[in-house]
This record gives C-alpha cells, sequence and structure tokens, in this order.
RNA sequence: GAGCCGUUAGCUCAGUCGGUAGAGCAACUGCCUUUUAAGCAGUGGGUCCUGGGUUCGAGUCCCAGACGGCUCACCA
C-alpha cells in the first residue's frame, strides 16, 4: 500500500525535509529503520577501552591504540567542516565524538552531509584516536543510519525549558536536559535501595488489590471504578494499609508493599493524583521500632543513591543522619504558639474558638484532634528542617492507631517531617476488634467525605487476632523530591498528570 | 475550586506609544579535511494559544475561554 505523507507533511518545513531525506534513502534502496544495527560498545566502554590501552603503553611511548569499534547512538550534535566532519552520538552512557571524512567514505560521506539529521540514530565503526585536543572519536570506517528522527532536536544551548513540554513529552526533556535523567536514575536507584533495606530487615514484599470494593486505610476521596462482570462498584485504592495488617494477622509477620496509591484530590507541587508509597508493617513492634527504621531506612538510603546523609534541599543544610530529633506534638505547639492543647484548649470549644482567633478554617466540622492537626501544620510544620518525628497524636484524627495508654485523648502516632514536608506517618496499630470497630462507628458520626468507612470484614481479621504491630508508611515521591533537591512533586514523577488538551 | 503570572518560527527568547513580525540555535544553498555552542556568506520559515470586541489599523487595548506555572484550599 502506498504510504500517506500527508498527516506528516502537515508538521511543517522541518518535518517535509526530514521525510524527503526518508524518501532519498529508500531510493538508494537503504533502510532507514532497519531491524538491527551491529552495536559492539557502548560510547562509554569506547572511551574506557581506549583510555586504558594508552594507560598500558610504556611510558614516553610514540605508539598509540589500534582499537576498532561499532558504537551506536542519537545524533546531537553535528559539526561539518567541509570535506570532513566531527559529530557527537549518544547513547544511555554517555556521549562519543565520531570523525568522518569524504577520503574515506566516499559517497556515503556525501550522503551523511545531505540526508542524515541531527537526532537519527546511526551506528558507526571506525578505529579509536584521540584528538588535537584530546577527546577520544572514533574515526570512521563506515556508518548506517539506525533509525531515522522526523522531528528537529530542542536547542542545543539552552535545550527545552517549557515546562508544559517537559512533562507533557518527557523524552524531549530526558533527550536535552541530562540532569532529568540524572533524577530518575537517582528515583530509581532509591526505590532499589529502600527494598534492599527493607529485605535485609526481613520484610517480605507482598502485593495487595489495587482495586477494592472497600477504600480504607487513610483519610481521603478515591476514585471511583465500575467492574462490568461483577457489576460492583471498585475504588483505587487509597493505601494498602488494611490488606497489609490482614498479612499480619495471617502470620507473614514482616511485610511491605511498595504500589500506586490514587487520591481524587487537588494536584499541587506535593500531591499528584497518582502517587508511590511505601508501607510496611512489623509484627511485635511499637511505633518507636518504627522510628528506628524510618531513620536507619532513609539515611540507608540517602548514603546509597548520593554516598551522604548530609543533604541540601532548597538551599537549606539537612541533616538525615539517625538519630533524629523526637518531638512530642502538644509541645511542639505549645512551643510555637503558647497553647496548651491538653490544659487550657483541652475541649473542642475553647481551642475552636483559640483557632478563630488566629484566622485558621477547619471543614467542615471541627473536632479537637483537626483543631490540633491544623496547628500543626500552620506553626510546628514549616518551622521543621531537619528530619523530626513528631509523635503523639489527637485519637479523633487516628482512627487505626493504638491509644496511648497513659492519655485516652492520644495515641501512639508519629509523623516524619523534613524541610517542612511529611516524608511518613506511622504508628502502633490498633489491634482490638472492639475497639476498632467503635472508632469505625465514631467515623460515621463524622460524615464528612474525608471519614473513614465502616469495613466489617477487616473487623473480622482483627477478631482473629493480630500481634500488637506497627506500620509505616512512606512517600515514596517526596523522598525522592529530599534527595534530587526537588521542590515539585512532577519532577521527580515521568509522566505527572496532565489536564488533556481540548 | 480561588488569586496572580505566562502562552510569539521546530527550540530559546525580543517585540517601544496600537502603525509592514525580529534575533540566536535548528533548517536550506554555497565555501571550508582535527572541530567541539566550529566558522564565513546567503535563503526560506509565523493560526503571535482560541473566540469575540474596540479601532482606519491589534502580537500589543477590552471581554470570555483553553492550557501551563506559582500561591492558597484539600491531602501524603
Amino acid at each position: 500500500m502506498e504510504q500517506d505523507l500527508s498527516y506528516f507533511r502537515d508538521f511543517g518545513e522541518q518535518i517535509e525535509q526530514r521525510l524527503d531525506k526518508l524518501q532519498n534513502f529508500a531510493e538508494r534502496g537503504q533502510a532507514a529503520y532497519p531491524p538491527r544495527v551491529i552495536r559492539n560498545h557502548t560510547a562509554a566502554e569506547a572511551i574506557t577501552l581506549y583510555d586504558e590501552a594508552e594507560a598500558a603503553l610504556p611510558e614516553g611511548s610514540e605508539e598509540k591504540p589500534e582499537i576498532t569499534v561499532q558504537v551506536a547512538g542519537r545524533l546531537v550534535a553535528i559539526r561539518i567542516m567541509g570535506k570532513s566532519t566531527f559529530a557527537h552520538i549518544e547513547d544511555g552512557t554517555g556521549r562519543i565524538q565520531i570523525y568522518l571524512r569524504k577520503n574515506d567514505l566516499d559517497d556515503s560521506y556525501d550522503v551523511f552531509k545531505k540526508d542524515v539529521d541531527l537526532g537519527d540514530f546511526i551506528a558507526v565503526q571506525g578505529h579509536l584516536f584521540r584528538t588535537r585536543t584530546g577527546e577520544v572519536t572514533v574515526h570512521a570506517d563506515a556508518y548506517q543510519l539506525a533509525a531515522k528522527a522526523l522531528h528537529p532536536l530542542p536547542e542545543k544551548w539552552h535545550g527545552l525549558t517549557d515546562i508544559e513540554i517537559r512533562y507533557r513529552r518527557r523524552y524531549l526533556d530526558l533527550i536535552s536536559n541530562s540532569e532529568i535523567r540524572d533524577i530518575f536514575r537517582k528515583r530509581s536507584q532509591a526505590i532499589s535501595a529502600m527494598r534492599k533495606f527493607l529485605d535485609n530487615e526481613g520484610f517480605l514484599e507482598v502485593e495487595t488489590p489495587t482495586l477494592q470494593p472497600i477504600y480504607g486505610g487513610a483519610m481521603a476521596r478515591p476514585f471511583t471504578t465500575h467492574h462490568n462482570a461483577l457489576d460492583m462498584q471498585l475504588y483505587l485504592r487509597i493505601s494498602d494499609e488494611l490488606y497489609l495488617k490482614r498479612l499480619i494477622v495471617g502470620g507473614l509477620d514482616k511485610v511491605y508493599e511498595i504500589c500506586k496509591d490514587f487520591r481524587n484530590e487537588g494536584i499541587s507541587t506535593k500531591h499528584n493524583p497518582e502517587f508511590t508509597m511505601m508501607e510496611c508493617y512489623w509484627a511485635y513492634a511499637d511505633y518507636e521500632d518504627m522510628m528506628r527504621l524510618t531513620e536507619n531506612m532513609i539515611a540507608s538510603i540517602a548514603q546509597e543513591v548520593l554516598g551522604t546523609t548530609k543533604i541540601t534541599f532548597n538551599g537549606q543544610e539537612v541533616d538525615l543522619t539517625p538519630p533524629w530529633r523526637r518531638l512530642n506534638l502538644a509541645e511542639g505547639i505549645k512551643a510555637q504558639t503558647g497553647i496548651d492543647i491538653f490544659d487550657t484548649y483541652s475541649d473542642v470549644k475553647a481551642l475552636w474558638e483559640e483557632c478563630q482567633r488566629r484566622n485558621l478554617k477547619v471543614t467542615p466540622q471541627p473536632s479537637w484532634g483537626k483543631l490540633v492537626d491544623e496547628l500543626l501544620g500552620e506553626y510546628v510544620e514549616p518551622t521543621i528542617v531537619n528530619p523530626t518525628f513528631i509523635h503523639t497524636f489527637p485519637l479523633d484524627i487516628s482512627p487505626l492507631a493504638k491509644q496511648s495508654p497513659s492519655d485516652p485523648r492520644v495515641v501512639e502516632r508519629f509523623e516524619a517531617f523534613v524541610v517542612g514536608m511529611e516524608i511518613g506517618n506511622a504508628y502502633s496499630e490498633l489491634n482490638d476488634p472492639v475497639a476498632q470497630r467503635q472508632r469505625f462507628l465514631e467515623q460515621q458520626q463524622i460524615a464528612d467525605a474525608e471519614s473513614h468507612a465502616m469495613d466489617e470484614d477487616y473487623v473480622l481479621a482483627l477478631m482473629q487476632g493480630m500481634p500488637p504491630t506497627g506500620g509505616l508508611g512512606i512517600g515514596v515521591d517526596r523522598v525522592v523530591m529530599l534527595l534530587t533537591d526537588q521542590q515539585s512533586i512532577r519532577e521527580v514523577i515521568l509522566f505527572p498528570h496532565m489536564r488533556s488538551k481540548e
């Protein structure tokens, strides 16, 4: 069938020119998209090979290494000087310069000048040499087009800076901005390091449902979907907490899962509708054990990825070295505001009036815990730079956490903060089925969109008996933000959520 | 969801008081056999985000909308 190129010709002058060049390859009987090309060395390997061969020569030797390589990559720079040309190709390992001469290549040199473009992939065979300026370069005996690019590359000096295009067409961002590739390499390393740490600690990696009949484990609005064959409404998980704790009931004493959670809420520099969460549960541990686990895990990830636990975030020095500071929530609030949430403001009304005076809003209906949380968010969290565990939370905003034995108003829970950002949340898990059912019922009284749903199937699991357990959730994207010094969560998610055009 | 800012050539950006739409890179045509943001000479390339309005005349002023960024709200 005749190829219809009219669609592509509409993309403009430069695409048309490239289509014509594509045609030229076809007319010469050369494949523009061959099934394979020969590539025996990466760019980095070729350079290392030459460096090492050179170093192996005797001191003061006039000899030069004779090494033939076959490299391939995307053409990212071309400098044509009449009958000779320098160019750079780039593969996943980096860049290498290539050198082409009319003398060596004859007709195919002219083809290169005429029909090969910046952005195309080519395979080059030749011997390595070092240029006058000292750069290891492949002197080409032959080259072959590996894949034609129809679109020109972004500008070579400034790269691609348009944020919208960077996110929507991340491949362009990755092609032209090497520091972006580095961020995502670090993200991958951080997740590997997290797995390695948890595996070493004896945790078992498990997988639990993304599609859930009842959503739970967090206070958030869910995405809903529908299963046709079963004709039932399902929710995309907002958390995997309740499933993981069922596994603790089942005797898997240390489990973790790294997965996407989905929350149908606002988008911001710290929130993406789908985000990556690590949750782990540890039988016979409590929230203080989880603090130690958290600080050791984050420090170990930083060490693995960055080689240090001292980092810079937004110009601030941050030390992730354990042990992290422990700050009692009530004491933190008192220190920043003078408000004593247990004494003067121990009832909702008094605290609410105080918050009103300070122009703080709590929706839809204020409870003591929500007001305390508001004060925390407003006055304490922003002051935190170095990692801090804020612990001992109000009970009414913690329906899955175990009540403190010394004070019925609070639970054994902490949130981990670094540079004003919450990166983790953990507690001694509530394992009393009667108390848990009661807490769910109390949540029903609140009856706002984000109160926790009654989950009788989960209560049934607790009725089977769950050992005392510590649980922890870590916002993986935020940890990556921290490690890569990025202020926006979109910079650490390859394809952040975007509104569709039109 | 609200407020502020932005959207001009493939990319990065100028565009004065409302008066013929500009530069660099990229592209095209020449010259150029060790360059590296190669160089030199020349040429082409525009839905000025979209739709209305004001005006003799709108990239520029007004209104509405789309998309994005930041801040706020909700949240991790």
